[in-house]
DNA sequence: TTTTCACTTGAACAACTATTCAACTGAAAT
DNA sequence: ATTTCAGTTGAATAGTTGTTCAAGTGAAAA
């Protein structure tokens, strides 16, 4: 781990900041399975396509996500592998790491 | 990358917010440097020691520290190898994948 | 060119969060 | 046993964030 520079921390704060809603993380998570549309993926959640937007509009604020038209639609992915890995990183780290935060025995 | 369950959404959510905000992510970068107690970290900071103490109880809730007591001081060093991992990926992210955010040329 | 429609955006409101203060806790030192 | 002092915590406040609504964009289809 080198010294860290504080511009370094800021960007990589947001871009935790920005994975750190549930709702915005199972959004990239559903894209880390390949692309979809704004309205494919307000279908699979049930929600406002107004709100999926602004979620994406976050996520697409820290560079997080790419996108492309294909016709009316405009498909949403991950920026790249990079961040694949965070999201996977973290999922791996979730599950293991889950002390059952109890004392040593007696 | 598996398809993903409710719950581990949610934990790994929390965990990006908790180290999403610059003043707790600084916090986990030095400590990934060493141990470290809370008036260390305070006077590295010129910060309260109140405000020290509840950004780490946001991080120790998240299981994100480590502490045990030394004399009157207690020291806290990051969870396990995950955390340290977690940071420096989202730093190597933040340093590379920062595009000038312009569009072809012409 | 006009219409359509998928998506975006500003504003507003409610819900959440970070910092500070002041009071408290408890282990260590005396 | 008493004192000391590093650290913790509940409450209050100010600032931030997420969702929705309603209006607006702009590329594609007609």
């Amino acid at each position: 781990m080198p010294p860290v520079d504080e511009a370094s921390i800021d960007v990589a704060a947001r871009i935790f900041r920005a994975m750190g809603d549930p709702a915005r993380l199972r959004t990239l998570a559903m894209l880390a399975q390949g692309e979809a549309c704004v309205s494919e993926i307000a279908a699979a959640t049930s929600e406002e396509l107004s709100t999926i937007s602004q979620r994406l509009r976050v996520l697409r604020s820290e560079n997080l996500l790419a996108r492309r038209r294909r016709g009316k639609h405009i498909l949403y992915s991950l920026a790249d592998q990079h961040v694949a890995s965070l999201i996977f990183n973290a999922l791996a780290h979730s599950t293991e790491n889950m002390p059952v935060k109890r004392k040593a025995q007696k």
